[in-house]
RNA sequence: GGUGGUAUAGCCAAGUGGUAAGGCAUGGGUCUGCAAAACCUUGAUCGUCGGUUCGAAUCCGAUUACCACCUCCA
């Protein structure tokens, strides 16, 4: 049985979804003026891997994701960069996928644009005024929260303590705009040197940030979905808000479970990654550098609530492991060349059995991948100790071992048979060569063996040497 | 100031009442022509103080440190 935490009362609930076997899931995105940094990254890894694991115990899940593509941070970059609104968020979304699929991160089944649904935010807003929770005041539209009784529940501030802060930071102009300092906009007058802005009731105009995610979530998911995610620092405002306006629009829960994502930290201070504090290293120049999966495996080891330190320690460490992971599955591959046909191992195949049921006990438990880890540590051990064995191997073990190896290995974003380097490599000079040296080993002329593992090593050829023959596999 | 979170071996980290999983790194060992890989083995009494209990890392109280949210940010 899942358990998940619930942002929204603080306690592992168990998962129920609305219908069986499917799940609905909205994880708020980016907004698209910049390539995503690791803060980014981590929040789509955690939701990556959420998802991954609701499909390998057998959901279906409709997950959407969206690009917030109209917004005052993409007005002001695209004046900068002296380009159209469109050309620069079209620009950064395509970096989105350069960027996110290099780390084995799935595509969400629906990826709506803000920009594209601004008849229906229009049309949402329209009622939210009717329902009087909206009201429109100098060409913008604010959404009342006070009058939503359940206002800031989810990041769990009183009301009042919100309005001292609102009160504090905003200057005279907003103040004069809002009935009550902690209203917010859910549609914006057009801005002096925006490019961009369409026809309203209330004049040329943007739709205010939270309101596209209620509308494309509802649009896309229904009035109430399951799961909606996204990193801690969105509880407030962003999702409190989208939470008003949304339970105000259909009259029901938005979503009976928030996740919220914990977030990359760097220095001795374990200092938020963000882009208003400007400590943050983007994926687009970080992957220049650094295996792909080597990223993907720090990230998804750490349970998705917990911070993430980003150090070399942390990067190297992930290295060493997906390395350990990788030469495990190799170890037991290789020994499919002398493996025999006949039925199964009763006792590896419990084995493989026990294994997954450790490896969901783990999972279940709010995706405690640590735990999983440890199940896929001792896991490899095994591959391992079976791989040294003399004696011949079955078959049907071997591929049944991978086989789940990989699954598991899957659901965390890694894909060990790619990372393995098999299938791809075509060998007939290899092997030649590795004969060569055999027979040159038979004849005990250690000497040109070792020139012959050189020259290949320097091709990038690694060769072991085990009882069943030497095996090898690229760097 | 309000709210939430974290503190376990050199590092990462699991563990919510019964005498501390796992990983990395380190030391030792086995295997090996050598190498590589692998396997075995090696270490902490759980921020501090006090309390409850037969018994606490785990419950209660206090305290310290750090982080985050209360403005945009995943």
């Amino acid at each position: 049985m899942l358990r998940v935490f619930n942002a929204m009362t603080h306690q592992k609930e168990e998962f129920k979804t609305i219908k069986p076997g499917i799940v609905s899931m909205y994880v708020c995105g980016p907004t698209v003026y910049n390539y995503i940094h690791l803060g980014n990254a981590r929040s789509a890894i955690a939701f990556d891997t959420i998802r991954r694991y609701l499909e390998y115990i057998g959901y279906q899940v409709n997950y959407v994701s969206n690009f917030t593509d109209i917004d005052d941070k993409i007005i002001k970059a695209a004046k900068a960069a002296k380009v159209s609104e469109q050309v620069l968020t079209a620009k950064f979304e395509q970096a989105f996928d350069e960027d996110t699929a290099p780390l084995n991160i799935k595509k969400a089944t629906v990826r709506p644009l803000a920009t594209e649904h601004v008849t229906e935010i229009i049309d949402f807003v329209k009622t939210l005024i009717n329902k009087g929770y909206a009201y429109e005041s100098m060409g913008d539209v604010y959404f009342r929260a006070r009058k939503f009784p359940e206002y800031g529940h989810l990041a769990h501030q009183s009301v009042d303590d919100l309005e001292i802060g609102a009160s504090e930071r905003l200057d005279d102009g907003a103040l004069s705009k809002k009935e009550d300092p902690i209203d917010f906009a859910v549609w914006k007058g057009v801005a002096n040197d925006a490019s961009i802005s369409w026809q309203s009731p209330w004049g040329a105009g943007r739709p205010g940030w939270h309101i596209e995610c209620s509308v494309m979530a509802i649009k896309y998911l229904g009035d109430t979905i399951d799961i909606h995610g996204g990193g801690q620092d969105l509880a407030f405002p962003h999702h409190t808000n989208e939470i008003a306006q949304s339970e105000v629009y259909t009259g029901k829960t938005f979503a009976n479970y928030w996740l919220h994502n914990g977030f990359v930290t760097v220095g001795d201070q374990q200092e938020k990654m963000s882009k208003s504090l400007g400590n943050f290293v983007t994926v687009h120049d970080l992957l220049k550098d650094v295996n792909p999966q080597v990223l993907r495996l720090m990230m998804a080891t750490t349970q998705y609530r917990r911070p993430i330190s980003y150090t070399e320690t942390a990067m190297q460490d992930a290295e060493n492991t997906l390395k350990h992971l990788t030469t495990a599955y190799r170890n037991l591959y290789f020994r499919l060349i002398d493996a025999k046909t006949e039925s199964a191992n009763t006792v590896i195949v419990e084995k493989i059995a026990t294994f997954i049921k450790h490896f969901k006990i783990a999972m279940d438990d709010d995706f405690n991948v640590a735990n999983a880890m440890t199940v896929i540590a001792e896991m490899a051990t095994y591959l391992n100790v079976l791989a040294s064995q003399t004696d011949r191997l079955i078959k049907e073990n071997i591929e049944g071992l991978l086989s789940e190896y990989t699954k598991m290995l899957m659901v965390l974003g890694i894909d060990i048979e790619k990372e393995s380097n098999f299938k791809q490599t075509s060998d007939e000079q290899v092997e030649a060569k590795i004969n060569e040296r055999a027979s040159a080993k038979i004849s005990k002329d250690y000497q040109l063996a070792d020139k012959i593992r050189m020259e290949l090593q320097a091709q990038g050829i690694i060769l072991e040497d085990t009882p069943q023959g030497t095996r090898w596999h690229k760097e």
